[in-house]
DNA sequence: TCCCTCACCGGAAACGTTTCCGACGCTTTC
DNA sequence: GAAAGCGTCGGAAACGTTTCCGGTGAGGGA
């Protein structure tokens, strides 16, 4: 079952197996033919932890996401979505994915992620859905293992992030409810901590701005993405003495929560007030009203993350590039830029015109 | 940076090194300490290739879930929830999880799974969302590599599955229906291939004669599990001459189909008509009215398949058991039986009271 | 005092690959 | 005709662990 064995049926040496196997120039076409062939017929697998160890190379990359607040109860669609657009960018590499276990118990649990990419000598790791500033997350970028974020800033010699255009998405839901007629557009934020908040709201306030919109103070308030979040912030919005007639939610689970308050405080949307979410997670089209929202494409977000990890490792296999900069010729690691991904606005049932008189 | 630094730097054989850090019992307190602490300040972690191939256990567990259907359009939220209770349930064991990629190019994709199976020493995996029926599932199957299938019975010597109680599952639904005074109670299944969908139509038609309900052939019609069949199913049992006051659909996906059907013909959930719901995925709690159904927990059945897979894999290290039988003790491979997990109905709006006069 | 046991440790052989280095025969070139 | 190049292959040394086997020294019982 080993090489050994191969190389015995086969009648050549070990080393002549390994090069026909690899396909290695150096061995005739007649060997290799001959040695695929008993590789074949006898079901000869190459030990892969031997494999690594003489190539010094794992073909392995991580996967960190947070499942701690999953645990609790709250679940967080989209990356799942992700997830699997992870896997099959993956296939197309000779590379696997292995889901790195976080912090668990007490004890050194800010070098578990170092700790076991350490171990199993994962030559890249994406991560998503975690707070970088965290103690096992920084750790883990400061061991300058190639990194890429999704929907994460992430920088550092070895890293990169992809992520959606979100001032662009947040722009496109503005524009569209303006294009409806609305000029007293509210939005309710994610954790502004977060990149894809800040991003979000920043493009809602420029294409405000943009459409002469004035700026209200009023009309922004924020949210942690979740559904609870989105409900009371709409009835705060609704509390306003000038309530919106539209408002742009960062996120669908928030969306969602929103039309439940609309409807619960009597309202008919998208007849009384509009709401356009941000994802296009599946339940936007499972809810009646259907949700209005801006759709991600997460086959793609993941394929540009394992892009940007592909080249990252390649740039660590090789470790500088020439740059003929002003001092003459000198060797640093290469940069991966950040991607950014456009979105696309899905209409579905939760925007309509603006009601005559407002 | 590997053990023989580490053995220097402490003063002690590499054999030494490895005894104190595994944990081994013939090594005194004193060096034990002092190599720990050692290993500690230079960072030392083991290197897992290497330890893998001298040990020929990899500690790790490999995970197949059909991407395809996924890939195309339709999502499957309750087996990503699924996903991440296995992480957290596998962060309490030593082992960590591999994806392994399923069948992408056409040669030899049959032997997809068993081949990544094998090079890297996978010591079990867990299926979930395949056919395994299919070639590559049945060749992963008969590798005699312990695997537990996660709402799939598979069945044979190194083998075991866990699933919801399905039979009882549906039975509660039924039953409360019932008790809420319907008498006319229609069901749409799942693919009738699968599992999960003969024994929840198994549990409503035994639920249905417990309690004297005629056997009405027109009120069971099948479905995929996805929203669309839902929809049409619905539209089928509303167009009956006779039809049903409620039903009981074998997936949440349907049941909001369901929903969309009854809205969508002018009748009111629950007041004209009940709707009741199987999982208990994220969007039943997200759509209006919010959908009563039969959850199930997939903490608990992640938990479970671990557990299986663990006492698999423990029986494989230690090759057979004895049991002291008729003809005197034989050994065989010890039989891990399938767990079947309690469900509990969680009541939402979609079903009440039987309108009086039908 | 002698031998046996026991706790602790080192040397070295695995584990299954890859890859460096050198060797062999053959053709080409000066 | 010798040297150089080329294509093809084998031997053996890695890669970083674990574990078998044997060897110390100390302690204890006869």
């Amino acid at each position: 079952m080993d090489i050994r064995e191969l190389a015995r049926r086969s009648g050549v040496s070990v080393a002549t197996v390994s090069r026909a196997l690899n396909g290695r120039p150096d061995v005739s076409d007649r060997t290799r033919a001959r040695v695929v062939a008993i590789a074949r017929e006898i079901g000869y697998e190459p030990n892969q932890q031997a494999r690594s160890l003489a190539r010094r190379r794992s073909d392995l990359v991580g996967l960190v996401w947070d499942t701690g607040y999953v645990a609790a109860g709250a679940r967080h669609p989209f990356l799942a979505d992700v997830l699997i657009g992870l896997k099959i960018a993956l296939d197309a590499t000779d590379h696997h994915l292995m889901l790195i276990s976080g912090a668990t118990e007490g004890t050194r649990g800010d070098q578990a992620y170092v700790r076991t990419a350490g171990q199993y000598g994962l030559e890249g790791v994406v991560l998503m859905g975690v707070d970088e500033q965290s103690p096992a997350v920084a750790a883990l970028l400061a061991s300058g293992r190639p990194c890429v974020g999704i929907d994460l800033p992430l920088v550092g010699a070895r890293t990169s992030y992809v992520t959606s255009d979100n001032r662009a998405g947040a722009a496109s839901a503005v524009a569209h409810l303006y294009s409806l007629g609305h000029r007293r557009i509210a939005t309710v934020t994610g954790p502004m901590h977060l990149l894809p908040s800040i991003e979000r709201l920043a493009g809602y306030q420029h294409q405000c701005a943009r459409s002469g919109l004035p700026d209200r103070r009023e009309y922004v308030v924020h949210g942690d993405f979740f559904l609870t979040s989105g409900y009371v912030a709409m009835q705060q919005l609704l509390a306003l003495p000038e309530p919106p007639t539209a408002v742009f939610l960062a996120s669908d689970e928030m969306a969602v929560g929103a039309l439940h308050a609309a409807m619960d405080a009597g309202l008919r949307v998208p007849h009384d007030v509009s709401v356009i979410g941000y994802d296009d997670v599946e339940a936007a089209a499972l809810v009646r009203p259907a949700l209005t929202t801006v759709a991600q494409d997460w086959l793609a977000l993941a394929a540009s993350a394992v892009g940007n990890l592909t080249q990252l490792m390649a740039a660590t296999d090789a470790p500088g590039v020439a740059v003929d900069g002003a001092a003459g010729a000198a060797w640093r690691p290469q940069a991966v830029p950040p991607r950014l991904l456009p979105t696309h606005l899905v209409i579905r049932d939760s925007c309509g015109p603006v009601k005559v008189g407002l």
